[in-house]
DNA sequence: CTAGGCCTTCACGCCGACGTCAAGGCAAGC
DNA sequence: GCTTGCCTTGACGTCGGCGTGAAGGCCTAG
């Protein structure tokens, strides 16, 4: 399988996979004339990548997972160094979470605030 | 008050506040030697700035907020302009907690997965 | 023989809120 | 007058996951 194959039935670009080989998550042979030559396993490789970098994770988080994979495991998280990963991330996105429910409530509270200043300043005009 | 001064009593550096005023936020006199010369206002201002960078509003969401104080209201946010930006903000927010809510459900189940299988593994060399 | 469709590497663009350096003017104490 | 420390404008660097060319080689079909 060449980059243009690879690419559309991983749903992504040619440019994308050259990217993530770059930074050590796909692998490739080579054909004679420089070609990439993807084996079938890449392409769960790809998914499990995309996968990761959709729930926030950096390139360099994803390689422990792409190594567990590699390693004939059935999940790329079940290894003890994509656990730490998986524990690290949580912790991180928790925090996220309790930040921005943080926010949520002061938004709230001065969106609250304005609709009443409103409601007095109607009462004066009366 | 000289821009290293409002820099210090607002917490943060002379290059940010030339930055907000690239950006239509702050407001400054010059003197006759070019240097910005500010009012003790723009104190408030800043102040009304740096909260709503760190409520995650970007600086032309910011201007109707800035707009409202210098209209002497008490808070930047009773303002109809500012009313639509909050709200639109908070719109956002709550979507993005979804999203992480989601992720956050998603890493917990992979980490619950990856301790059965070890589990599972222990049971088999027992 | 040629057109166009793959592929290669190199390298800049993007977004946003600044940090940081460069080169210089201005003020004030010794 | 010299140093120190403020200020000025201008312009490039940062981070990350790519997008988007440019310039060129390879392969296949008509």
């Amino acid at each position: 399988m060449l980059i243009g194959e690879l690419a559309e039935r991983a749903g992504t670009s040619a440019r994308t996979l050259r990217y993530y080989e770059e930074h050590g998550l796909v692998e490739a042979d080579r054909d004679a004339n420089g070609y990439r030559r993807y084996d079938e396993g890449e392409l769960r490789v790809v998914h499990e990548i995309r996968a990761l970098l959709a729930a926030g994770f950096g390139v360099d988080d994803i390689r422990p997972f792409v190594a567990c994979l590699r390693a004939g495991n059935s999940a790329g998280h079940v290894c003890p160094d994509s656990v730490a990963v998986l524990r690290r991330r949580l912790r991180e996105v928790e925090g996220l979470l309790d930040q921005m429910g943080a926010v949520r409530d002061q938004l709230r509270g001065q969106l609250a605030q304005a609709i009443e200043e409103r409601e007095i300043r109607c009462l004066r005009i009366r």
